[in-house]
Formats: C-alpha cells, sequence, structure tokens
DNA sequence: CCCTGATTCGC
DNA sequence: GCGAATCAGG
C-alpha cells in the first residue's frame, strides 16, 4: 500500500478527528500504527490535540544504543502553541451497576433507611446485553478484589456481604473498566435509555 | 499485558 | 519517503 492522496486525506481527518494511530491504521488498511504515525510526522502534523492519550510532550535526550555517535543534531524548536483540550464525541452515561436482588446478608449490613444506589431494573437494559451478560458470567474469572488489575474486568457479581462475590475478571474493552459484555449494560447511548425508559 | 505516540535509521 | 524496531510513557 502506498499513501495515496485519498489515504493521506483519511488520515489527515482521522488524525484530526483525534483517532489513535491504530485506529487510523486499522481503518485505511494494509499499514501498520508505526506507518501511520510515521507518516504523520512526516506531514508535519504531529502534536494534535488528543484528548484520550496526554502526549508527554518532546524527549529531547537521545538515546543511542548500538550505533556509532552519528552527529546528527536536529535541534527542532517547536513553539509549542497551545490547545484547548478537546473531549470525546460519543455521549455516554454510565447506567448504575447489577440488578442482582439484595439479599438478606446485605441488608444485615446496611443501616435501615440508606438509601441504595439506583439499581437498573432488568427492563432498561437491552435484551441483547443482558443475555450476553449472563452468558459471559459463567465464563468469568471470578477474580477477588485484590486479584483485579487495569486489564480484568470489574463487574461485580455475586452479593459482597457474602463468599458468594467475585469480579468477572474478563479483558476489559480498551479504556473501560469492564468487559464488553459488562460495559453493554453499564454504558448505554443515552438516546437508547431514554427510549427504553418507562 | 494492553495501549499510546516519538524517534531512529536502513532501505 | 517509508516504516519496523525501538523507546518512553500510561
Amino acid at each position: 500500500m502506498s499513501w495515496t492522496d485519498e489515504r493521506v486525506e483519511t488520515l489527515k481527518r482521522m488524525w484530526g478527528e483525534g483517532q489513535s494511530a491504530s485506529q487510523i491504521a486499522k481503518e485505511l488498511g494494509g499499514v501498520t500504527r508505526n506507518a501511520v504515525i510515521g507518516k504523520v510526522h512526516r506531514l508535519g502534523l504531529s502534536n494534535r490535540t488528543t484528548g484520550a492519550a496526554p502526549a508527554p510532550a518532546a524527549k529531547p535526550a537521545a538515546k543511542e544504543k548500538p550505533t556509532p555517535a552519528a552527529a546528527k543534531a536536529k535541534p527542532k524548536a517547536k513553539p509549542a502553541k497551545a490547545e484547548p483540550a478537546e473531549e470525546k464525541p460519543a455521549r455516554e452515561e454510565p447506567a448504575t451497576q447489577s440488578a442482582a436482588p439484595v439479599s438478606p446478608a446485605r441488608k444485615a449490613i446496611i443501616p435501615a433507611g440508606q438509601p441504595l444506589p439506583p439499581q437498573p431494573s432488568a427492563n432498561e437494559i437491552s435484551p441483547e446485553a443482558l443475555a450476553s451478560v449472563r452468558e459471559v458470567e459463567k465464563k468469568a474469572k471470578r477474580l477477588t478484589l485484590m486479584e483485579l488489575t487495569e486489564r480484568t474486568c470489574k463487574w461485580p457479581i455475586g452479593d459482597p456481604a457474602t463468599d458468594d462475590f467475585w469480579f468477572c475478571g474478563l479483558s476489559v474493552q480498551q479504556g473501560k473498566p469492564y468487559c464488553e459484555a459488562h460495559v453493554g449494560v453499564a454504558f448505554q447511548p443515552m438516546s437508547s435509555r431514554r427510549d427504553r425508559r418507562r
């Protein structure tokens, strides 16, 4: 694949939209994210308003490893213009979690009159999402709190007040705290929530 | 481990 | 000009 005008245009557009290099590469096809990044630099449209992945600015300290010190000094004095932090286009609203019934054990540890977090009723969750969640929970890794990592789904399953409590633990969806299935019930477009309501 | 962009340098 | 390899950071 080569950088045709059209492909370059797509690159520019997506980069401008804040898409990541890998996303752009995926969209274009036939190129790696490295290729995209390389092109971005050659096009001189590097530092964009990121919003998602904070660019750690410049790394002036160059490091030669096995290479003979080839003096190729390239002082790149970039004025570093001020950038109005831009943000996500997709409007999403976190839904409150777990439609699990409150067990007697839980009732015991929660003072009477204590308002529980809003529990979404099953009818607020799309049937498909609900089904996939049920399915996924069988395959869940059943992690304990301490076993959770950045990459594990943090969707709680069961009752915290009992031994029958664990976290999904499947691989999370990029940038989200939950796996794909649980993201499906945790994050819903406002529109679909509104439509489903009452 | 997953991802992000940045840089270098042989091609 | 290109992009894999590598680096640095989250």
